[in-house]
RNA sequence: GGGUCUAUAGCUCAGCCGGAUAGAGCAACAGCCUUCUAAGCUGUGGGUCGCAGGUUCGAAUCCUGCUAGGCUCACCA
């Protein structure tokens, strides 16, 4: 597991230090990679010394060059002073080998570690709404969720995913009335959204002309509350249908939790949580509703019970940490909702903190941009919306067309297993490729265009190292046979820099909550890959042992690609 | 108005806890299937890093101001 593998920049900081004042986290700090390949491998730029020195940086940088070429490590090639950095070039059958054997023997695991130490870890995402159809916009926080909680179990903590479902509110009472005005049991059994969306909003078009049915539904909306056993059973009912039409897409996407409590579940923990506030003297009334002033924080206060008494999303969402940190006694509290509601979190953050909880700096908001339209917003009203399943059976059509094309011999079956995989994928990817922050407009072109920085390219490649592994009878148990230290062609070491530094980016794409930051390592070594595909023989390469150990390189970049594309939730497939 | 995020190639974006000539993909143009999958590869063009100051040996990156846009600012979630 990971760890294992040699430090290079902080071996090459304990060369430095020595020779310096500086602490060796600052050296380490300082090293950096340079821009060009020819330049080198790490870099150590010499201004912060010139001051120490009282020299200059370029003299200083031929001094250190000096004394480290006297004992040169192994792994070092040699030091070349290039104005005033001092640049490192790593011994290329050293780096080949150690990368390569780390790999070989950890296979699937290649990038795991430890580090989390079993802590729990929640993630929170998806929340769909019951009865609401699930559109693109969903796929958002599902998608990146699944894949930043993947990643955490991949380091090695103890992920819990709840799936806060939207499961409570006033509009429940509208919706039982609306279905007992109009529901149609078969329709609802068939197509339970499309059925429960239905009655929704013909509840809405029919308001103007019959307005006492807004209060029949507050009134059935007070029953619930109040857990009257008709209401209850409808409400159940709605829940029951809209999960199992949730599953059915959730399965298909790979998309999974441990955890199902909604709204409803929070709701019944809310007095416990007015008892502490109280307790704690934070409640005021203000505008006949009780909050929590949030001055010292520069937020606005935080309505805690509204003027007629009932609960509001923040008190939920304050029970639900109580709760979680009891239940589970969290490491961190993840999360992934949309941005607009950064401002909710805060609150809900803030008013904790100022109750003395000692984990309201756990509690994380990973935000995340929209899904937009560029003819205007994206709303349901204006007719705009697109289902999920829709994006998603197209993107399966397309792929089965290039299959299809592309592989005459391919047997039916296979070719829907593979575009049903393909498809997802390029779907999936384009949720998670760029930073989380941007909004993604929302373009049919631009969504299945399969080439380029896509889940498609990323496949393809993997598809294509399987191929001429299957074509050799790569064996991959033989590992210690291999002489990895023939690899020293700059494709081939390039290849191995990408598949060195992935287990870092893993860590730095869990810190920052981003998967996006891994990914892009995985499109950098496919790319890298496909260049060092076309520019070098590998099945005919003439020295059997230059032959075995590029076919081990090609083992090798197949395994990082497939275990970077796992945690995004997308499963390679061996042929495409 | 307060808060907050964003502004980099025609488009979509990396780079942002300061470092060497600002990088990818798409689109455009020009090539490459007698080599292991052309969903691929190679090359060309394309940039006042929103604007103006400041800090620094050095700024796309840090600070300040400005401009433009998004989101948000109490009884929806």
């Amino acid at each position: 597991m990971g760890g294992l593998m040699f430090d290079f920049r902080l071996a090459i900081a304990e060369m430095i230090v020595n020779q310096t004042e500086l602490e060796i986290s600052e050296i380490s700090a300082l090293i950096e990679i340079p821009p060009k390949e020819d330049m080198g491998d790490y870099a150590f730029p010499c201004f912060r010394l010139a001051k120490e020195f009282k020299k200059k940086p370029a003299l200083i940088a031929s001094e250190i060059s000096e004394k480290i070429n006297r004992t040169m490590p192994e792994w070092l090639e040699q030091t070349k002073v290039i104005g005033p950095y001092l640049n490192f070039y790593l011994n290329r059958g050293y780096y080949a080998s150690l990368v390569l054997k780390t790999i070989f023997s950890e296979l699937d695991d290649y990038g795991k570690s430890e580090i989390g130490q079993q802590r729990n870890v929640i993630v929170e995402y998806s929340s769909p709404n019951i009865a609401k159809p699930f559109h693109v916009g969903h796929a958002y926080t599902t998608i990146l969720g699944q894949a930043i909680g993947n990643i955490y179990d991949a380091l090695g903590f103890n992920t819990i995913r709840m799936n806060h479902l939207g499961d409570y509110g006033t509009q429940f009472g509208k919706l039982i009335i609306a279905w007992r005005l109009w529901g149609d049991e078969a329709a609802l059994a068939k197509e339970p959204i499309a059925e429960l969306t239905r009655v929704y909003v013909k509840f809405h078009s029919v308001l103007e002309d019959q307005p006492e049915l807004e209060d029949q539904a507050r009134e059935a909306f007070k029953r619930l509350e109040n857990k009257e056993p008709a209401e209850v059973e409808l409400w159940q009912k709605f829940r029951d249908y809209s999960l199992l039409e949730f599953n059915r897409l959730y399965d298909r996407l790979e998309i999974n939790f441990d955890n199902y409590n909604g709204e409803s579940f929070y709701s019944d923990l809310i007095p416990e949580v007015v008892e502490m506030l109280e307790t704690k003297n934070l409640l005021q009334e203000s505008r006949g509703a009780q909050v929590v002033d949030l001055e010292e924080f520069n937020l606005n206060p935080c309505i805690i019970l509204k003027s007629d008494g009932t609960t509001i999303y923040a008190s939920r969402d304050i029970a639900a940490i109580l709760y979680r940190d009891r239940t589970y006694d969290y490491y961190k509290n993840i999360y992934v909702v949309g941005l607009p509601q950064t401002n909710h979190f805060q609150q809900v953050f803030a008013v904790l903190k100022k109750a003395g909880f000692a984990k309201a700096d756990q509690n994380i908001h990973v935000g995340f941009g929209s899904v937009k339209f560029k003819d205007g917003d994206f709303s349901t009203r204006k007719g705009n919306i697109i289902l999920l399943e829709d994006l998603l059976d197209q993107s399966v059509a397309k792929t089965k067309d290039i299959i299809t094309k592309n592989n005459p011999d391919m047997s039916k079956p296979e070719i829907e297993q593979t575009a049903e995989a393909v498809g997802l994928a390029a779907v999936k990817y384009t949720y998670l490729k760029n930073g989380r922050e941007h909004d993604i407009m929302f373009d049919w072109e631009e969504i299945l265009d399969f080439e380029g920085d896509t889940a498609p390219y990323l496949m393809y490649t993997y598809a294509r190292a399987r191929s001429i592994l299957q074509k050799a009878n790569f064996n991959c148990v033989e590992f210690n046979n291999f002489d990895f230290t023939l690899l020293t062609e700059d494709d081939e070491f390039g290849l191995i820099k990408n598949m060195y530094q992935y287990p870092e980016v893993l860590i730095q794409a869990a810190e920052e909550f981003e998967p996006s930051i891994m990914l892009r390592k995985i499109s950098q070594l496919a790319r890298n890959f496909n260049r060092f595909y076309h520019n070098t023989p590998i099945l005919k390469t003439e020295d059997i042992n230059l032959r075995q150990a590029r076919l081990a390189l090609v083992f090798a970049v197949s395994v990082v690609i497939k275990n970077g594309l796992i945690l995004a939730g997308i499963d390679p497939v061996e042929r495409m």
